[in-house]
DNA sequence: GTTTAGATCAACT
DNA sequence: GTTGATCTAAACG
């Protein structure tokens, strides 16, 4: 098993910070750079180029109108990153819910679109040192749930790696839904 | 050849 | 009703 995974189980339980927003990570897929063709770096352009750099950068992409993130884990010779699915909104939830409209606060930031919605994060962010204070970053472990690991959702491509790590029973968890022509 | 914007639709809530 | 590491086409360098 690729060492992104156990990268991607590391964050899990951990905050992240958006724009006003704290989030404590429920839901992450592991993403194996040129051994993953679901990966974007899977082919080395300037877009995916940040997946070739220093580790604790953000990545982000659009899909479907809406926003993506991913922490650019490493190890950097494998150009791996950690796409953020779903969290639980702890601290200025009353900003994620201005942002998300009427959800449920369980909803608030499930699923990948959701997520940066509620945290504000946009391709503005992209590129961001998730290190420093400002304005998007990763915080301290709050907790260590059980993990519980499955396919990653949505995927064409390798679609039976089972590289999606999630908070057992955690109701914040995106469902998993498979690719039609997977 | 690459990137971005918009759209689509099966499976979800 | 909502969502999305898909898909296509047009714009870019």
């Amino acid at each position: 098993m690729p060492e992104v995974t156990e990268r991607a189980r590391d964050l899990v339980g951990r905050l992240l910070h958006g724009h006003g927003v704290v989030a404590r990570i429920t839901e992450v897929e592991a993403y194996g750079g040129i051994e993953d063709p679901a990966s974007h770096a899977f082919v080395r352009t300037p877009r995916s180029e940040i997946m070739y750099g220093p580790p604790w950068r953000l990545y982000v992409y659009r899909i479907h109108g809406h926003h993506a993130a991913n922490v650019v884990t490493g190890p950097t010779e494998q150009a791996a990153a950690v796409l953020i699915r779903a969290g639980e909104i702890v601290e200025g939830i009353e900003v994620a819910r201005q942002r998300r409209g009427p959800v449920a606060d369980h909803a608030l930031a499930r699923g990948p679109g959701n997520f940066t919605k509620a945290l504000g994060i946009t391709s503005l962010d992209l590129g961001t040192d998730l290190l420093e204070p400002v304005p998007v970053y990763l915080g301290e472990r709050v907790d260590r749930p059980t993990l519980v690991a499955g396919p990653r959702v949505g995927v064409r491509l390798n679609a039976d790696a089972p590289w999606r790590f999630w908070a057992e029973d955690d109701p914040t968890v995106s469902a998993y839904r498979r690719h039609p022509r997977a």
